[in-house]
RNA sequence: CGGGGCGUAGCGCAGUCCGGUAGCGCACCUGGUUUGGGACCAGGUGGUCGCAGGUUCGAAUCCUGUCACCCCGACCA
């Protein structure tokens, strides 16, 4: 069915359709002849580019160096560790033949059944295994701590319902897989990078996350505990943009990994993985678009500024270039990604659209009008206002609105968090106000039992218990029992 | 894997009930006029109707099977 983009509005019953629609109009992603699967257009990677970029930096500012590890995994590794494979189990695509023959009965071309691996081979859905089975090799000895690795790569979860990057059978992540001498050492490994991701997030996505615990129920297959950025979507739902797990040393013991200690004593290591993944992309486009398209945050667009002449003929975008080229010019030498849009295939008003479709946070409008008045129009993307500004020095004028808007669309979207952020005490009253979304601030006995008796009645689930929560003891508000301090719970996506 | 929907031109759809050899809008191509919020006029290109069988003189349409995709669940980052 088609849906047009302004005919959605946001939080409606709509708003996974509104979603799919912006993410395909605003040239971001579309829907790839494999099951489950999604092609990134050249638009929506190059916004995954400057994630990558950032978060690059910040990681190598904490010790950490990029390696990568094979994408297929042998299936005794997976079976290692005992929690772990029950955790993956039900998602694994699995080589089993290595080659193809024609088809003896026609065209075409078949498995050849000669060609099974005595083996099979589990494309990654996360790479603990092939990683732990490696270091292995890598750890001998205490001075050989610690070992710091990130790897960019793709892996594949045959999930049984796909949303475009929230939720896509292969997708692109990196994940962190760090090797400690000590507990204490990998807990604060662990950590740190949550709250490298909470920084990241709220730094360059302009998206407010609450920093968390994971519950039992929750927690990553094969970890002792698991920490989360929880952000909020405009619908109200939860969504998990990034997890930091302290593994201890259980990959360790799967796998064999030992060090001399200075005591010439054996001792498994300990470990944490970390990772952040394209969804991250859903999260950017959830948090802040609008029924005109998407917002991007300055730190992340591609193009950051875009400028449109208004002329009737060459000799009028002759005069117009000449007064924008030095603009362009001087945005470049601030670091700021300009594009002058002067095709004359399309009319001013298709590129007015289009940008904001796309995002671009700040859009100059320069025409005949303008030069005679030595000014040009200014257009930001996050409040849709426009107004006239002066030619002379708007470059730098360019580069401070760029910084208003990036802090404008951050509060906008705590504003937004924090009014459908709740307190409850009562279950009827939760039950009934779930169903307009929301985080709700809840006390909770620290059962798995009434966790999964919320879900049951509610579809909502324990996002997190927020790491900066203040101790509050209260009573349960399913069981009456006693809490030591609230959770949050959300439905999510 | 359950429940619902859908498959017809690059995209979005009508036509299916009641069988007669395929149409509309957008996009695209050509020419002209336009250009400060998604231009207009005229002409034009493009589809063996998801696939495989069956019924029939004749199937997009009826029957059987099958495969995709979308939405709602279960699963999950």
């Amino acid at each position: 069915m088609a849906i047009e983009l302004k005919n959605l509005t946001k939080r409606s019953e709509n708003y996974s359709q509104w979603y799919n629609e912006l993410v395909v109009k605003a040239d971001l992603a579309e829907q790839s002849a494999v099951r489950g699967c999604m092609v990134i257009k050249p638009y929506g990677y190059a916004i995954w580019e400057k994630m990558q970029q950032t978060l690059d930096r910040m990681f190598k500012e904490t010790g950490v160096q990029n390696a990568y590890f094979p994408l297929l995994i042998p299936k005794s590794f997976l079976c290692r560790e005992a929690e772990h494979v029950e955790g993956f189990a039900k998602e694994c695509a699995v080589v089993t033949h290595y080659r193809l023959k024609n088809d003896p009965n026609g065209t075409g071309v078949v498995v050849d059944p000669e060609a099974r691996l005595e083996e099979e081979l589990i494309i990654r859905p996360t790479s603990e295994t092939i990683i732990w089975g490696t270091y292995k090799n890598w750890i001998h000895s205490w001075r050989d701590l610690p070992v710091l690795c990130n790897q960019w790569a793709n892996v594949m979860r045959w999930e049984m319902r796909t949303r475009m990057f929230l939720r896509t059978a292969e997708f692109l992540w990196q994940e962190g897989h760090c090797a400690h001498a000590t507990a204490e050492e990998s807990e604060a490994r662990t950590v740190q990078m949550i709250k490298l991701y909470a920084e990241f997030a709220r730094k360059y996505m302009a998206i407010p996350v609450t920093i968390g615990v994971k519950t039992a129920n929750e927690r990553f297959a094969g970890a002792l505990n698991t920490y989360t950025i929880e952000a909020m979507m405009q619908d109200g739902k939860a969504l998990q943009a990034g997890t930091s797990h302290n593994l201890g040393q259980n990959f360790a013991k799967a796998f064999d990994v030992t060090f001399a200690n200075k005591d010439n004593q054996p001792e498994y290591v300990w470990a944490n993985s970390w990772g952040v993944s394209t969804r991250l992309m859903g999260a950017l486009i959830m948090t802040h678009s609008d029924d005109n398209g998407l917002v991007l945050p300055p730190h992340l667009a591609p193009i950051q500024v875009v400028i449109i002449p208004i002329y009737k003929n060459a000799e009028q975008l002759a005069a117009i270039t000449d007064k924008v080229m030095p603009i362009v010019q001087r945005l470049g030498e601030l670091g700021v990604s300009v594009k002058f849009d002067d095709a004359d295939n399309k009319r001013p008003g298709f590129k007015f659209a289009d940008y904001e479709l796309k995002g671009v946070p700040v859009r100059l409008v320069i025409g005949a009008r303008d030069i005679e008045n030595g000014t040009v129009e200014v257009m930001r993307r996050d409040t849709l206002e426009k107004h006239s500004a002066q030619l002379a020095g708007i470059a730098d004028y360019v580069a401070d609105l760029l910084e208003e808007i990036q802090t404008n669309i951050y509060n906008k979207a705590l504003t937004a968090k924090e009014a459908q952020t709740h307190i409850c005490d009562s279950y009827d009253e939760f039950k009934e106000k779930i169903e307009d979304g929301g985080f709700f601030l809840c006390h909770w006995d620290g059962t798995t039992e009434t966790e999964e008796r919320i879900k049951a009645d509610t579809k909502a689930t324990i996002r997190c218990i927020p790491l900066d929560g203040e101790d509050e003891p209260g009573v349960c508000m399913v069981t009456g029992k006693p809490s030591a301090r609230r959770v949050i719970i959300a439905r999510n996506y």
